[in-house]
DNA sequence: AGCCAGGACAAGT
DNA sequence: ACTTGTCATGGC
């Protein structure tokens, strides 16, 4: 099943959005446009202007997913929440101001929690770049052809609980995750086993999820942080990467806002990028 | 060619 | 409760 959808969004910033580091899975394509696969569905995205368009295909077993509906988009996007009062409320900050208005339309995804939960601990001391040629080769591998974008790349869903905890670490080996191998099996293994449960980790309050996430091996509190903000939606969440300490050190030695705290993991996201920009472009002046 | 990366863990203070 | 050494791999 084929559909296109186009949805409404400002301030948006499609390509920082998908490309800032939280999620993996997304491709930039020469046309300007995005592929990648959600929940089994191949799907394309572009902005023109405050207009986002969607190409989805979804196979047969997943053509009456959620997926495929607007709804769904609207919410992965995170067009529901009230970007504009939210910069406000940062702006408030003098530093933090500086670190949203560098890059204001990024919004915090709210991608699927199994895949979130798996790659992050693939991110353990990784770079992005590894990360996604990692994960997309894990996909590859492991996972099942979901369409083909517009160029004729074939996309791969995100191996599935099932499948992923049935590998060996000699299966896995091709990925060269070293060490991370035997916590990637044993975390899909969880939640195959219904130790890690997403709707019980839904119920719980940010706390306790991270509690939770604390107890699972490879899991330390910074990938704890991002499964609760990039998977589970609980904005408390405040990923502490090698960035962000260095953010906090640098820019922000009184610490951030006390009136943040309840979506702190949405502002990290401003100062996590605006951070790395400002290194990567330290480094260009370096070089010339 | 080294340094570094969306760190976690165990062992040691 | 904090600090430190170690871990596998390859991007840059």
């Amino acid at each position: 099943m084929d559909k296109e959808l186009t949805l409404q969004a400002s301030p948006f910033d499609l390509g920082a959005t998908l490309m800032c580091g939280q999620a993996f899975r997304w491709t930039p394509l020469t046309n300007g446009a995005y592929s990648g696969v959600v929940r089994g569905v191949a799907a394309e995205i572009r902005q023109d202007g405050k207009t986002i368009h969607l190409k989805l295909h979804g196979k047969k077993d997943i053509a009456e997913s959620d997926a495929m509906e607007e709804d769904f988009w609207r919410s992965y996007l995170a067009l529901d929440i009230d970007y504009a009062k939210l910069h406000r409320l940062y702006r408030k900050d003098p530093m933090l101001k500086k670190c949203v208005d560098f890059a204001p339309g990024i919004r915090v995804l709210r991608q699927d929690f199994y895949e979130t939960f798996i790659s992050f601990i693939v991110s353990q001391n990784n770079n992005i770049s590894r990360i996604r040629s990692i994960i997309a080769k894990m996909c590859e591998l492991f996972g099942d052809a979901a369409g083909k974008d517009s160029i004729g790349n074939t996309l791969y869903s995100f191996p599935s609980a099932k499948k992923l905890g049935s590998l060996t670490e000699d299966d896995l080996a091709p990925l060269k995750t070293g060490y991370r191998a035997p916590s990637i099996l044993g975390a899909a293994r969880l939640v195959l086993g219904g130790n890690i449960s997403e709707n019980e980790l839904r119920s719980l309050n940010a706390e306790d999820a991270r509690k939770k996430h604390l107890t699972v091996h490879g899991v330390g509190p910074k990938v704890a942080d991002c499964v609760l903000l990039f998977g589970l939606a609980k904005f408390e969440g405040f990923p502490k990467d090698v960035w962000i300490k260095r953010a906090m050190a640098e820019l922000f030695p009184d610490g951030l806002p006390d009136s943040i705290i309840a979506t702190a993991g949405i502002a990290q996201q401003y100062i996590f990028h605006y951070m790395r920009s400002e290194a990567s472009l330290a480094k260009l002046k370096v070089e010339s």
